[in-house]
This record gives C-alpha cells, sequence and structure tokens, in this order.
DNA sequence: ACCTTGACGGTTC
DNA sequence: GGAACCGCCAAGG
C-alpha cells in the first residue's frame, strides 16, 4: 500500500523540465501538500526503481530553497545528483545552483493541470 | 503507543 | 550571508 501524497509528489516532479529544477517545498506546494516540504524528500527517497507509472521521476531536479543539492558535499548520491543536473546543461558550482536562472516556473496551465484529482 | 529521524522551510535575529 | 528555533508528518524502532 502505497502513500496516496507520494504518488502525487511523484507526479508533480515528472512535470518538472528538463534542464530546470524545482524546490522541495515549491514541489509540496503544487502537489496540493502546502508545508509539508519534508515529505517530499521522504517521497523521492521511495521512488520505487523502474519509475512511476512507466515514466522515469527525475528526483535529481529538486533542490533545497536555498538553490543547493542536499547531499551531504562529497557522498555517492551528491555526485549522482550534480552529475545529473549538468548532463542537462544546468550550472552546478560546489553545490550550489542559480535559482534565478534555473527554477522551474510552472505557467498556469501547468499549475491547473497538477491539480487535478 | 511513544520517540526519533529526516533529500525541508519560513522567521527572526 | 548564516545560525538558531520551531512547525511539519510518515516511517521505523
Amino acid at each position: 500500500m502505497i502513500n496516496p501524497h507520494y504518488q502525487q509528489i511523484w507526479k508533480t516532479v515528472q512535470l518538472i523540465p528538463v534542464g530546470k529544477v524545482a524546490c522541495y517545498g515549491q514541489i509540496a506546494d503544487l502537489a496540493g501538500l502546502p508545508g509539508r516540504a519534508r515529505m517530499v524528500g521522504k517521497a523521492l527517497g521511495k521512488v520505487p526503481k523502474g519509475g512511476w507509472q512507466g515514466q522515469v521521476v527525475p528526483w535529481f531536479r529538486v533542490i533545497n530553497s536555498q538553490g543547493k543539492i542536499s547531499f551531504p558535499v562529497g557522498s555517492e548520491y551528491f555526485a549522482k545528483q550534480k552529475q545529473n543536473l549538468q548532463d542537462e546543461q544546468v550550472v552546478v558550482l560546489g553545490s550550489k545552483i542559480k535559482l534565478k536562472y534555473f527554477q522551474w516556473q510552472p505557467d498556469l496551465a501547468e499549475i491547473l493541470f497538477s491539480l487535478e484529482f
């Protein structure tokens, strides 16, 4: 039995375009779970291997509100996330990304879509 | 049932 | 900028 909130979160993360990033709190809001940024982190840690409903869940496009990768510098996942982002042309300086240039800004249609169901 | 642990974030100083 | 504080809540022990 999978927590329905998690499913909503995975679905929202799948909307982040290639080359853009979003914050945990931003995803929580869009998923209809305001104030539950921590749950987004939990949910991403439980993404089924092979993705969700036939699609990959781009967990690496989610970073914290300070524009930084949340894994400890030097850890395996830190390296993996940084690599994945750089592979799609996102500039990562140390552990930091300039939200000003790379943060996903969903338009109204996308927001409405994500709120359905 | 109680306590702790997080891939967090806004407020405040 | 940064650090402390507190609210958040599912999971696991």
